[in-house]
DNA sequence: AAAACCTATCGTATATTTGCGATAAGAAAT
DNA sequence: ATTTCTTATCGCAAATATACGATAGGTTTT
């Protein structure tokens, strides 16, 4: 790349929702995410079992979840528990019926 | 990558929901899309003199789009002029209501 | 203390995405 | 017919994403 342009910027509305979007940007996100909505909450080795893909794997899909603020895990030892970030859930909710909302 | 596996699949809507999230996840495409909404349509040319992008690039932005099914673009020789497909947007829309909606 | 269990992280390989300039392709105007 | 205008595509380079196995880190159990 010769992205000598200064890493261009947009709004932070923009840069949020496109955030949100990139995170559930692949299926298996998707996937979890759904299995989350129905458990409400579960550990790393379940969804280990329910997808044919390894632990490594399912761990960094967790983790840009939880960095796009979609899940957040609660330490319940020795395993953790994931469960749908609330707060953020509804933000991201509201920022996209905003955007299709025209 | 050592992709063995036979390729997963998940369920048509999960993909289906995952593709739209992908065009999504990109600052440009979600400024592009908001800009066409304001507009209702434009040229490529617009977008162009709007972001500090090199031509080849929106081109692509709006390939992208356009393969997840999100615009269409209208031939007005010698221009195109790109729309939001109001059909499909109707779909995502309601795909992503639900998914938020639990 | 050692073993067992669960999850994160590291290192690596490959695929995909993003961006650019250059060029091609099409129609319109001269 | 040539030039001009507009957009798409090609070829390339760099960054990012996806997946895996191996390993590390932390707790609990033995």
């Amino acid at each position: 790349m010769k992205r000598s342009l200064e890493h261009i910027t947009y709004g932070k509305d923009t840069e949020a929702l496109a955030k949100f979007a990139k995170a559930l940007g692949h299926p298996t996100r998707i996937a979890i995410l759904k299995h989350l909505e129905n458990q409400s909450c579960c550990f790393t080795g379940d969804l280990v079992d329910v997808f044919p893909l390894a632990q490594s794997t399912i761990s960094q899909h967790l983790k840009e979840l939880k960095n796009a603020g979609l899940i957040q895990g609660e330490l319940k030892p020795p395993k953790i528990k994931y469960c749908i970030n609330q707060e953020n859930w509804q933000t991201a909710k509201t920022m996209f019926k905003d955007f299709f909302e025209r």
